[in-house]
DNA sequence: TTTGTTATGTTATAATATAACAGTTTGTGA
DNA sequence: TCACAAACTGTTATATTATAACATAACAAA
């Protein structure tokens, strides 16, 4: 596959119609597994959420939506939950905003870098943190049945940017 | 301090009394160390927090605000933002809530387990998830500024009861 | 007391999300 | 292939959460 299946930010430079293509095929196959029909409507907004490499509202894919025609806000979140039923895209909730899942191959709880400068993220799926949550969990006799870690910060290219221009 | 600064649940059976007066005190104190003003509204509304060991939303607050007199929004969001500020509450931001920091006395990120059935939640503040959660980073070469850990699932006393009634 | 700062009141509105019901499409089985 | 049920979409209205903008009040320090 040829999207991004580390932990690394994806910047610029990569070829995101491939990128695009790929999780596309990765989406329509997944819902032929599941028998779930994969309609224009989905296809578009899960398109749109991958069209950039950031968190996305649900009113500006609606936005989107409505310069090829008509929509109204349950259409975008009608496809939104689908999408996130079939873990195809995320919810960011600490930005009330969406983005494409990038390793929807089987079902995981979301761990995100996200960057407080130029907004870019990266999703983890760390064992490291997931067994540390299991750990406290237990410690307290809780029942996890699933998480959401949303790490805030500098991405390494904002990181040098910004470093730059401190001087 | 009589309110419970381990990660566990905490029941009807605790002084809640005391513990919601230890959580005041420590408020006060930790204003003055900081020459920021306790006025009246802020105190009620981190009374209004206190009051229950569970998630309480933005306009629940209102209403009982508004049970003494007139009150906006605007009121309950800015005495929010400033215990938010001082670390006195933390946003639970999956639920759109708010809750008592459990342990202000030094800055720290929001880590919880919440409870599916009951609502009530715990503050954990564990190394160990912290520390995971810098090394993925690391990783990652990210910057890492904060973090929300926000974990599902049934407390101890929701899965006893819950068990009970699946036979 | 005057003055600048911080906090609150008030009105309006922005931003996010869902309810409810009507109509349409689609896949399936007779 | 037709008719039906289920799944999906359209549409209108509204709920829920949060903030903007500006006026007024309280306070603290000179």
């Amino acid at each position: 596959m040829s999207f991004n299946q580390k932990l690394d930010f994806i910047f610029g430079e990569h070829d995101h119609q491939s990128c695009l293509d790929s999780a596309m095929a990765n989406a329509e196959r997944l819902c032929k597994q599941r028998g779930q029909r994969f309609t224009a409507t989905r296809r578009r907004v899960f398109e749109l959420v991958w069209q950039q490499h950031k968190p996305i509202g649900a009113y500006e894919i609606l936005e989107k939506l409505q310069q090829d025609g008509r929509a109204a806000p349950p259409t975008v979140y009608r496809a939104l939950d689908f999408l996130l039923d079939l873990g195809l895209v995320h919810r960011i909730s600490s930005m009330n905003a969406y983005v494409g899942c990038t390793h929807p191959d089987y079902p995981h709880d979301g761990q995100f870098l996200i960057c407080e400068s130029c907004k870019s993220f990266a999703e983890l799926d760390s064992p490291l943190i997931t067994t540390a949550i299991e750990q406290s969990a237990a410690n307290a006799d809780f029942e996890v049945h699933r998480h959401t870690v949303e790490i805030m910060g500098l991405c390494p290219r904002c990181r040098i940017k910004l470093a730059g221009e401190e001087q």
